[in-house]
DNA sequence: GATGATTTGTACGTATGTATA
DNA sequence: ATATACATACGTACAAATCAT
Protein backbone atom coordinates (compact mmCIF):
# COMPACT_ATOMS: atom_id res chain seq x y z
CA UNK A 1 0.00 0.00 0.00
CA UNK A 2 2.71 2.33 0.72
CA UNK A 3 5.80 0.99 0.98
CA UNK A 4 7.23 3.54 3.27
CA UNK A 5 9.68 1.55 4.28
CA UNK A 6 12.70 -1.23 2.54
CA UNK A 7 15.15 1.92 2.45
CA UNK A 8 18.64 0.06 2.33
CA UNK A 9 17.65 -3.52 0.93
CA UNK A 10 21.29 -4.38 1.38
CA UNK A 11 21.83 -7.08 4.33
CA UNK A 12 19.93 -10.25 4.73
CA UNK A 13 16.69 -10.47 4.05
CA UNK A 14 13.34 -8.85 4.63
CA UNK A 15 12.37 -11.03 8.01
CA UNK A 16 15.52 -10.04 9.21
CA UNK A 17 15.14 -6.10 8.96
CA UNK A 18 11.54 -6.59 10.34
CA UNK A 19 12.55 -8.27 13.33
CA UNK A 20 15.36 -5.84 14.04
CA UNK A 21 12.80 -2.52 14.03
CA UNK A 22 9.84 -5.14 16.01
CA UNK A 23 12.82 -6.02 18.68
CA UNK A 24 13.86 -2.35 19.15
CA UNK A 25 10.22 -1.35 19.31
CA UNK A 26 9.49 -3.62 22.15
CA UNK A 27 12.60 -3.14 23.44
CA UNK A 28 12.20 0.94 23.81
CA UNK A 29 8.64 0.74 24.91
CA UNK A 30 7.26 1.88 21.51
CA UNK A 31 5.27 -1.43 21.70
CA UNK A 32 4.34 -1.74 24.82
CA UNK A 33 3.77 -4.95 26.41
CA UNK A 34 0.46 -6.70 25.76
CA UNK A 35 0.10 -4.37 22.86
CA UNK A 36 -1.32 -6.76 19.57
CA UNK A 37 0.90 -7.86 16.82
CA UNK A 38 -1.74 -7.92 14.07
CA UNK A 39 -0.25 -9.40 11.12
CA UNK A 40 -2.30 -7.95 8.51
CA UNK A 41 -1.38 -3.92 10.33
CA UNK A 42 2.36 -5.23 10.43
CA UNK A 43 2.31 -6.77 6.62
CA UNK A 44 0.74 -3.13 5.17
CA UNK A 45 3.24 -1.21 7.65
CA UNK A 46 6.43 -2.50 6.42
CA UNK A 47 4.64 -3.12 2.92
CA UNK A 48 5.20 -6.63 2.55
CA UNK A 49 2.29 -9.59 2.48
CA UNK A 50 2.06 -11.82 6.17
CA UNK A 51 4.38 -14.46 5.22
CA UNK A 52 7.23 -12.69 6.36
CA UNK A 53 5.30 -11.14 9.27
CA UNK A 54 4.67 -14.43 10.51
CA UNK A 55 8.08 -15.54 10.35
CA UNK A 56 9.34 -12.43 12.39
CA UNK A 57 6.36 -12.71 14.65
CA UNK A 58 7.55 -16.25 15.32
CA UNK A 59 11.21 -15.25 16.18
CA UNK A 60 10.14 -12.16 18.37
CA UNK A 61 8.46 -14.72 20.06
CA UNK A 62 11.09 -17.30 20.31
CA UNK A 63 13.28 -14.59 21.80
CA UNK A 64 11.03 -13.76 24.45
CA UNK A 65 9.97 -10.43 23.09
CA UNK A 66 6.44 -11.59 21.91
CA UNK A 67 4.19 -13.94 23.40
CA UNK A 68 2.03 -16.09 20.53
CA UNK A 69 -0.94 -18.35 22.07
CA UNK A 70 -2.22 -20.79 19.32
CA UNK A 71 -4.75 -19.51 16.93
CA UNK A 72 -5.05 -16.40 18.95
CA UNK A 73 -2.93 -14.01 17.74
CA UNK A 74 0.79 -12.46 19.26
CA UNK A 75 1.10 -9.41 21.74
CA UNK A 76 4.08 -7.81 22.99
CA UNK A 77 5.53 -10.08 26.08
CA UNK A 78 3.46 -9.38 28.96
CA UNK A 79 5.88 -10.60 31.98
CA UNK A 80 4.04 -10.91 35.36
CA UNK A 81 5.76 -9.34 38.80
CA UNK A 82 7.14 -12.95 39.66
CA UNK A 83 8.74 -13.39 36.46
CA UNK A 84 10.19 -9.97 36.53
CA UNK A 85 11.75 -10.33 39.66
CA UNK A 86 13.30 -13.81 38.42
CA UNK A 87 14.71 -12.17 35.41
CA UNK A 88 16.30 -9.35 37.79
CA UNK A 89 17.49 -12.09 40.02
CA UNK A 90 18.91 -13.98 37.24
CA UNK A 91 20.56 -10.86 35.36
CA UNK A 92 21.94 -10.37 39.14
CA UNK A 93 23.77 -13.81 38.82
CA UNK A 94 24.62 -13.61 35.03
CA UNK A 95 26.54 -10.08 35.89
CA UNK A 96 28.11 -11.64 38.72
CA UNK A 97 29.58 -14.72 36.86
CA UNK A 98 30.60 -12.09 34.59
CA UNK A 99 32.69 -9.82 36.89
CA UNK A 100 34.04 -12.61 38.58
CA UNK A 101 35.63 -14.06 35.08
CA UNK A 102 36.09 -10.68 34.38
CA UNK A 103 38.85 -9.93 37.76
CA UNK A 104 40.41 -13.35 36.89
CA UNK A 105 41.02 -12.88 33.35
CA UNK A 106 40.83 -9.31 32.33
CA UNK A 107 44.47 -8.36 30.41
CA UNK A 108 46.12 -5.53 31.44
CA UNK A 109 44.64 -3.26 28.62
CA UNK A 110 41.17 -4.33 29.36
CA UNK A 111 41.59 -3.28 32.73
CA UNK A 112 43.54 0.25 32.37
CA UNK A 113 40.12 0.74 30.06
CA UNK A 114 37.63 -0.03 32.52
CA UNK A 115 39.46 1.97 34.93
CA UNK A 116 39.70 5.31 32.66
CA UNK A 117 36.14 5.02 31.68
CA UNK A 118 35.04 4.49 35.52
CA UNK A 119 36.95 8.02 36.31
CA UNK A 120 35.55 9.95 33.79
CA UNK A 121 32.42 9.63 34.87
CA UNK A 122 32.85 11.23 38.12
CA UNK A 123 32.28 14.21 36.59
CA UNK A 124 29.11 13.22 35.19
CA UNK A 125 27.80 12.40 38.85
CA UNK A 126 28.77 15.69 40.07
CA UNK A 127 27.12 17.40 37.28
CA UNK A 128 23.82 15.51 37.94
CA UNK A 129 24.00 14.61 33.70
CA UNK A 130 21.38 11.56 34.15
CA UNK A 131 21.48 10.63 30.07
CA UNK A 132 24.93 10.81 29.95
CA UNK A 133 25.71 8.57 33.19
CA UNK A 134 22.97 6.73 31.73
CA UNK A 135 25.11 5.96 28.54
CA UNK A 136 28.21 5.53 30.41
CA UNK A 137 26.49 2.84 32.51
CA UNK A 138 25.88 1.00 29.55
CA UNK A 139 29.66 1.07 28.40
CA UNK A 140 30.49 -0.04 32.17
CA UNK A 141 28.35 -2.80 31.91
CA UNK A 142 29.39 -3.66 28.40
CA UNK A 143 33.30 -3.53 29.28
CA UNK A 144 32.49 -6.31 31.90
CA UNK A 145 30.87 -8.35 29.90
CA UNK A 146 33.52 -8.42 27.19
CA UNK A 147 35.95 -8.58 30.37
CA UNK A 148 34.79 -12.20 31.09
CA UNK A 149 35.90 -13.79 27.97
CA UNK A 150 33.55 -15.77 27.12
CA UNK A 151 30.75 -15.42 24.28
CA UNK A 152 28.13 -17.64 25.91
CA UNK A 153 27.51 -15.64 29.09
CA UNK A 154 28.19 -12.44 27.37
CA UNK A 155 25.27 -13.52 24.67
CA UNK A 156 23.24 -14.64 27.61
CA UNK A 157 24.16 -11.10 29.40
CA UNK A 158 22.93 -9.45 26.34
CA UNK A 159 19.43 -11.40 25.60
CA UNK A 160 18.18 -10.85 29.36
CA UNK A 161 19.79 -7.08 29.30
CA UNK A 162 17.11 -7.02 26.21
CA UNK A 163 14.45 -8.22 27.87
CA UNK A 164 14.45 -6.42 30.46
CA UNK A 165 14.98 -3.01 28.87
CA UNK A 166 10.99 -2.17 28.78
CA UNK A 167 11.17 -2.31 32.43
CA UNK A 168 14.58 -0.54 33.36
CA UNK A 169 13.53 3.23 31.94
CA UNK A 170 13.12 4.80 35.39
CA UNK A 171 17.16 3.92 36.26
CA UNK A 172 18.45 6.97 37.32
CA UNK A 173 15.50 9.87 38.57
CA UNK A 174 15.76 8.56 41.93
CA UNK A 175 17.22 11.20 43.79
CA UNK A 176 21.03 10.36 44.84
CA UNK A 177 21.08 7.27 42.67
CA UNK A 178 24.11 8.78 40.69
CA UNK A 179 26.04 8.92 43.23
CA UNK A 180 25.37 6.00 45.04
CA UNK A 181 25.93 4.05 41.43
CA UNK A 182 29.22 5.10 40.93
CA UNK A 183 30.18 3.86 44.32
CA UNK A 184 28.65 0.44 43.80
CA UNK A 185 31.07 0.91 40.41
CA UNK A 186 34.18 2.02 42.20
CA UNK A 187 33.80 -0.83 44.65
CA UNK A 188 33.50 -3.36 41.55
CA UNK A 189 36.64 -1.50 39.80
CA UNK A 190 38.60 -1.97 42.78
CA UNK A 191 37.86 -5.89 42.86
CA UNK A 192 38.32 -6.11 39.49
CA UNK A 193 41.54 -4.03 39.37
CA UNK A 194 42.99 -6.43 42.53
CA UNK A 195 42.24 -9.32 40.68
CA UNK A 196 39.70 -10.37 43.41
CA UNK A 197 37.30 -12.57 41.72
CA UNK A 198 35.20 -13.34 44.73
CA UNK A 199 34.48 -9.42 45.82
CA UNK A 200 34.24 -8.59 42.24
CA UNK A 201 31.39 -10.91 42.16
CA UNK A 202 29.61 -10.06 45.51
CA UNK A 203 30.00 -6.34 44.81
CA UNK A 204 28.29 -6.62 41.37
CA UNK A 205 24.87 -8.51 42.76
CA UNK A 206 24.83 -6.14 45.21
CA UNK A 207 24.89 -3.26 42.93
CA UNK A 208 22.60 -4.91 40.26
CA UNK A 209 20.34 -5.86 42.64
CA UNK A 210 19.99 -2.44 44.12
CA UNK A 211 19.35 -1.47 40.96
CA UNK A 212 16.58 -4.22 40.07
CA UNK A 213 14.80 -3.30 43.19
CA UNK A 214 14.18 0.05 41.90
CA UNK A 215 13.14 -0.74 38.58
CA UNK A 216 11.28 -3.36 39.85
CA UNK A 217 9.52 -1.29 42.53
CA UNK A 218 9.15 1.45 39.64
CA UNK A 219 7.06 -1.71 37.36
CA UNK A 220 4.58 -1.74 40.04
CA UNK A 221 4.13 1.67 40.59
CA UNK A 222 3.13 1.99 36.91
CA UNK A 223 1.06 -1.20 36.78
CA UNK A 224 -1.36 -0.30 39.48
CA UNK A 225 -1.91 3.27 38.24
CA UNK A 226 -2.01 2.80 34.55
CA UNK A 227 -3.37 -0.78 33.47
CA UNK A 228 -2.92 0.12 29.46
CA UNK A 229 -1.61 2.35 27.05
CA UNK A 230 -1.90 2.52 23.24
CA UNK A 231 0.80 4.61 21.18
CA UNK B 1 -3.72 -32.56 -0.33
CA UNK B 2 -2.98 -35.94 1.68
CA UNK B 3 -3.06 -34.75 5.48
CA UNK B 4 -1.97 -38.02 6.22
CA UNK B 5 -0.24 -37.37 9.80
CA UNK B 6 -2.05 -35.04 12.10
CA UNK B 7 -2.30 -37.88 14.30
CA UNK B 8 -3.64 -36.53 17.60
CA UNK B 9 -4.71 -33.43 16.75
CA UNK B 10 -4.58 -32.55 20.44
CA UNK B 11 -2.32 -29.56 21.89
CA UNK B 12 -0.58 -26.79 19.99
CA UNK B 13 -0.02 -26.63 16.34
CA UNK B 14 1.49 -28.42 13.47
CA UNK B 15 4.64 -26.59 13.87
CA UNK B 16 5.32 -27.22 17.86
CA UNK B 17 5.29 -30.91 16.73
CA UNK B 18 7.57 -30.24 14.45
CA UNK B 19 9.98 -28.37 16.82
CA UNK B 20 9.72 -30.48 19.44
CA UNK B 21 10.95 -33.78 16.89
CA UNK B 22 13.24 -32.00 15.57
CA UNK B 23 14.67 -30.25 18.34
CA UNK B 24 15.05 -33.83 20.17
CA UNK B 25 16.24 -35.42 17.02
CA UNK B 26 19.56 -32.82 17.37
CA UNK B 27 19.81 -32.84 20.61
CA UNK B 28 19.98 -36.82 20.86
CA UNK B 29 22.57 -36.49 18.05
CA UNK B 30 20.03 -38.04 15.63
CA UNK B 31 20.86 -35.03 13.35
CA UNK B 32 24.26 -34.36 14.05
CA UNK B 33 26.16 -31.22 13.66
CA UNK B 34 26.25 -29.90 10.00
CA UNK B 35 23.67 -31.96 8.67
CA UNK B 36 21.60 -29.78 5.99
CA UNK B 37 18.20 -29.31 7.01
CA UNK B 38 16.40 -29.40 3.47
CA UNK B 39 12.89 -27.81 3.54
CA UNK B 40 11.53 -29.85 0.94
CA UNK B 41 13.05 -32.94 2.55
CA UNK B 42 11.59 -32.35 5.92
CA UNK B 43 8.20 -30.96 4.31
CA UNK B 44 7.47 -35.07 3.14
CA UNK B 45 9.03 -36.68 6.38
CA UNK B 46 6.12 -34.42 8.04
CA UNK B 47 3.46 -34.93 5.83
CA UNK B 48 2.78 -30.88 5.52
CA UNK B 49 3.88 -27.85 3.13
CA UNK B 50 7.07 -25.91 3.22
CA UNK B 51 5.48 -22.94 5.44
CA UNK B 52 5.52 -24.68 8.49
CA UNK B 53 8.62 -26.53 7.91
CA UNK B 54 9.88 -22.43 7.01
CA UNK B 55 8.50 -21.70 10.63
CA UNK B 56 9.56 -24.62 12.49
CA UNK B 57 13.63 -24.24 10.92
CA UNK B 58 13.34 -20.47 12.42
CA UNK B 59 12.49 -21.34 15.73
CA UNK B 60 15.23 -24.15 15.92
CA UNK B 61 17.56 -21.24 14.56
CA UNK B 62 15.99 -19.16 17.25
CA UNK B 63 17.18 -21.50 19.90
CA UNK B 64 20.96 -22.46 18.77
CA UNK B 65 20.14 -25.44 17.77
CA UNK B 66 20.22 -24.65 13.75
CA UNK B 67 21.91 -22.23 12.05
CA UNK B 68 20.33 -20.54 9.35
CA UNK B 69 22.41 -17.99 6.19
CA UNK B 70 20.21 -16.27 3.96
CA UNK B 71 19.19 -17.47 0.64
CA UNK B 72 21.71 -20.41 1.61
CA UNK B 73 19.84 -22.98 3.51
CA UNK B 74 19.43 -24.75 7.43
CA UNK B 75 22.15 -27.04 8.94
CA UNK B 76 21.96 -28.54 12.85
CA UNK B 77 24.22 -25.69 14.35
CA UNK B 78 27.85 -26.49 14.40
CA UNK B 79 29.82 -25.29 17.37
CA UNK B 80 33.47 -24.52 17.37
CA UNK B 81 35.59 -25.53 19.92
CA UNK B 82 35.71 -22.07 21.65
CA UNK B 83 32.07 -21.54 21.75
CA UNK B 84 32.00 -25.14 23.47
CA UNK B 85 34.04 -24.29 25.87
CA UNK B 86 31.89 -20.82 26.90
CA UNK B 87 28.94 -22.51 26.57
CA UNK B 88 30.22 -24.92 29.34
CA UNK B 89 31.50 -22.53 31.48
CA UNK B 90 28.65 -20.74 31.06
CA UNK B 91 26.74 -24.16 32.37
CA UNK B 92 29.11 -23.99 35.41
CA UNK B 93 28.01 -20.65 36.03
CA UNK B 94 24.36 -21.04 36.23
CA UNK B 95 24.03 -24.55 37.84
CA UNK B 96 26.45 -22.62 40.57
CA UNK B 97 24.21 -19.90 40.56
CA UNK B 98 21.56 -22.10 41.46
CA UNK B 99 23.28 -24.18 43.87
CA UNK B 100 24.00 -21.31 46.13
CA UNK B 101 20.27 -19.87 45.60
CA UNK B 102 18.71 -23.59 46.49
CA UNK B 103 20.99 -23.53 49.44
CA UNK B 104 19.05 -20.69 50.83
CA UNK B 105 15.57 -21.16 49.25
CA UNK B 106 14.75 -24.74 49.57
CA UNK B 107 11.63 -25.87 51.50
CA UNK B 108 12.46 -28.63 54.46
CA UNK B 109 10.97 -30.91 52.11
CA UNK B 110 12.79 -30.07 48.80
CA UNK B 111 15.92 -30.18 51.00
CA UNK B 112 14.78 -33.97 52.58
CA UNK B 113 13.95 -35.13 48.82
CA UNK B 114 17.22 -33.59 47.43
CA UNK B 115 19.08 -35.91 50.38
CA UNK B 116 17.10 -39.04 49.81
CA UNK B 117 17.56 -39.01 46.06
CA UNK B 118 21.20 -38.53 46.56
CA UNK B 119 21.49 -41.08 49.11
CA UNK B 120 19.74 -43.68 46.66
CA UNK B 121 21.69 -43.17 44.46
CA UNK B 122 24.77 -44.70 46.47
CA UNK B 123 23.81 -48.32 45.57
CA UNK B 124 23.74 -47.42 41.58
CA UNK B 125 27.39 -46.64 42.31
CA UNK B 126 28.51 -49.66 43.92
CA UNK B 127 26.41 -51.42 41.16
CA UNK B 128 28.40 -49.65 38.50
CA UNK B 129 25.25 -48.84 36.77
CA UNK B 130 26.05 -46.08 33.81
CA UNK B 131 22.56 -45.57 32.59
CA UNK B 132 20.66 -45.85 35.90
CA UNK B 133 22.72 -43.30 37.22
CA UNK B 134 23.05 -41.27 34.16
CA UNK B 135 19.12 -40.92 34.80
CA UNK B 136 19.50 -40.08 38.99
CA UNK B 137 21.79 -37.67 37.51
CA UNK B 138 18.91 -36.04 35.50
CA UNK B 139 16.80 -35.39 38.75
CA UNK B 140 19.62 -34.81 40.71
CA UNK B 141 20.21 -31.71 39.02
CA UNK B 142 16.70 -30.76 37.83
CA UNK B 143 15.92 -30.59 42.01
CA UNK B 144 18.52 -27.96 42.77
CA UNK B 145 17.34 -26.07 39.32
CA UNK B 146 13.87 -26.34 40.52
CA UNK B 147 15.35 -25.57 44.45
CA UNK B 148 16.30 -22.00 43.66
CA UNK B 149 12.82 -20.97 43.27
CA UNK B 150 13.77 -18.60 39.84
CA UNK B 151 11.45 -19.60 36.36
CA UNK B 152 13.82 -17.79 34.71
CA UNK B 153 16.96 -18.37 35.67
CA UNK B 154 15.84 -22.72 35.54
CA UNK B 155 15.12 -21.55 31.84
CA UNK B 156 18.06 -20.77 30.92
CA UNK B 157 19.82 -23.66 32.64
CA UNK B 158 17.51 -25.89 30.96
CA UNK B 159 17.75 -24.03 27.46
CA UNK B 160 21.69 -24.00 27.72
CA UNK B 161 21.29 -28.10 28.93
CA UNK B 162 19.43 -28.42 25.68
CA UNK B 163 22.10 -26.86 23.56
CA UNK B 164 25.09 -28.44 24.98
CA UNK B 165 23.25 -32.04 25.00
CA UNK B 166 24.55 -33.51 21.62
CA UNK B 167 27.82 -32.99 23.29
CA UNK B 168 27.58 -34.71 26.64
CA UNK B 169 26.83 -38.48 25.12
CA UNK B 170 30.15 -39.56 27.11
CA UNK B 171 29.05 -38.63 30.06
CA UNK B 172 29.96 -41.80 32.32
CA UNK B 173 32.18 -44.37 30.68
CA UNK B 174 34.99 -43.08 32.06
CA UNK B 175 36.63 -45.36 34.66
CA UNK B 176 35.96 -43.92 38.12
CA UNK B 177 33.85 -40.86 37.11
CA UNK B 178 30.54 -42.52 38.44
CA UNK B 179 32.14 -42.48 42.15
CA UNK B 180 33.29 -38.99 41.83
CA UNK B 181 30.82 -38.02 40.68
CA UNK B 182 28.88 -39.13 43.67
CA UNK B 183 31.37 -37.66 46.18
CA UNK B 184 30.91 -34.55 44.34
CA UNK B 185 27.45 -34.28 44.72
CA UNK B 186 28.01 -35.29 48.37
CA UNK B 187 29.66 -32.10 48.53
CA UNK B 188 27.28 -29.68 47.27
CA UNK B 189 24.12 -32.16 49.32
CA UNK B 190 26.06 -30.92 52.49
CA UNK B 191 26.30 -27.77 51.17
CA UNK B 192 22.92 -26.88 50.64
CA UNK B 193 21.80 -29.11 53.97
CA UNK B 194 23.84 -26.43 55.83
CA UNK B 195 22.23 -23.63 53.88
CA UNK B 196 25.43 -22.37 53.12
CA UNK B 197 25.21 -20.96 49.69
CA UNK B 198 29.04 -19.85 49.47
CA UNK B 199 29.94 -23.39 49.79
CA UNK B 200 27.31 -25.27 47.71
CA UNK B 201 28.24 -22.87 44.39
CA UNK B 202 31.99 -23.27 44.77
CA UNK B 203 31.19 -27.25 44.79
CA UNK B 204 28.82 -26.95 42.04
CA UNK B 205 31.32 -25.13 39.65
CA UNK B 206 33.94 -27.55 40.52
CA UNK B 207 31.64 -30.74 39.73
CA UNK B 208 30.49 -28.71 36.64
CA UNK B 209 33.86 -27.96 35.30
CA UNK B 210 34.52 -31.43 35.72
CA UNK B 211 32.01 -33.24 33.86
CA UNK B 212 32.71 -30.25 31.12
CA UNK B 213 36.32 -30.77 30.69
CA UNK B 214 35.45 -34.76 30.32
CA UNK B 215 32.63 -33.99 27.32
CA UNK B 216 35.05 -31.57 25.65
CA UNK B 217 37.80 -33.74 25.78
CA UNK B 218 35.50 -36.60 24.31
CA UNK B 219 34.01 -34.34 21.36
CA UNK B 220 37.37 -32.30 20.53
CA UNK B 221 39.15 -36.43 20.30
CA UNK B 222 35.82 -37.54 18.10
CA UNK B 223 36.07 -34.42 15.75
CA UNK B 224 39.45 -35.38 15.01
CA UNK B 225 38.82 -38.79 13.83
CA UNK B 226 35.11 -38.41 12.20
CA UNK B 227 34.84 -35.09 10.69
CA UNK B 228 31.18 -36.04 9.01
CA UNK B 229 29.03 -38.29 9.23
CA UNK B 230 25.46 -38.76 6.73
CA UNK B 231 22.88 -40.89 8.56
C1' DG C 1 32.12 -17.38 -17.07
C1' DA C 2 27.46 -18.49 -18.61
C1' DT C 3 23.39 -21.58 -18.30
C1' DG C 4 20.23 -24.80 -16.27
C1' DA C 5 18.65 -27.04 -12.06
C1' DT C 6 17.68 -26.81 -7.30
C1' DT C 7 16.37 -24.35 -3.36
C1' DT C 8 15.13 -20.43 -0.77
C1' DG C 9 12.17 -16.15 -0.18
C1' DT C 10 7.73 -13.88 -0.83
C1' DA C 11 2.87 -13.38 -2.32
C1' DC C 12 -1.67 -14.91 -2.22
C1' DG C 13 -5.71 -18.05 -1.48
C1' DT C 14 -8.48 -21.14 1.29
C1' DA C 15 -10.06 -23.44 5.41
C1' DT C 16 -10.30 -23.88 10.24
C1' DG C 17 -10.65 -22.10 14.58
C1' DT C 18 -11.67 -18.18 17.97
C1' DA C 19 -14.14 -14.22 19.44
C1' DT C 20 -18.37 -11.34 19.30
C1' DA C 21 -23.25 -10.13 18.56
C1' DA D 1 -26.77 -20.91 22.11
C1' DT D 2 -26.33 -19.98 17.23
C1' DA D 3 -24.59 -17.42 13.80
C1' DT D 4 -21.51 -14.01 11.84
C1' DA D 5 -17.16 -11.93 11.42
C1' DC D 6 -12.51 -12.02 11.67
C1' DA D 7 -7.81 -13.61 12.41
C1' DT D 8 -4.78 -17.34 12.13
C1' DA D 9 -2.64 -21.71 10.05
C1' DC D 10 -1.50 -24.05 6.17
C1' DG D 11 -1.23 -24.95 1.03
C1' DT D 12 0.10 -23.52 -3.49
C1' DA D 13 2.33 -20.49 -6.93
C1' DC D 14 5.75 -17.49 -8.52
C1' DA D 15 10.25 -14.87 -8.16
C1' DA D 16 14.95 -14.56 -6.93
C1' DA D 17 19.17 -16.35 -5.51
C1' DT D 18 22.59 -20.14 -5.22
C1' DC D 19 24.96 -24.14 -6.92
C1' DA D 20 26.53 -27.39 -10.32
C1' DT D 21 27.84 -28.20 -14.70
Amino acid sequence: MMQQKRALLRAGTTVDEMIRTLADDIVNGILPPGEKLDELGLADRFGVSRTPVREALGQLSAMGLAERRPNRGCVVAIITDQRLTDMFEAMAELESACARLAALRMSAGERRALDALHQSAATLVHDGAQDAYSSFNLQFHGLIYEGCHSSYLRDLVSTTRSRLAPFRRAQFRMLGRLRKSWEEHDAIVTAILRGDGEAAAIATRAHVITVSAASAAFVSDTRTSLPQETP
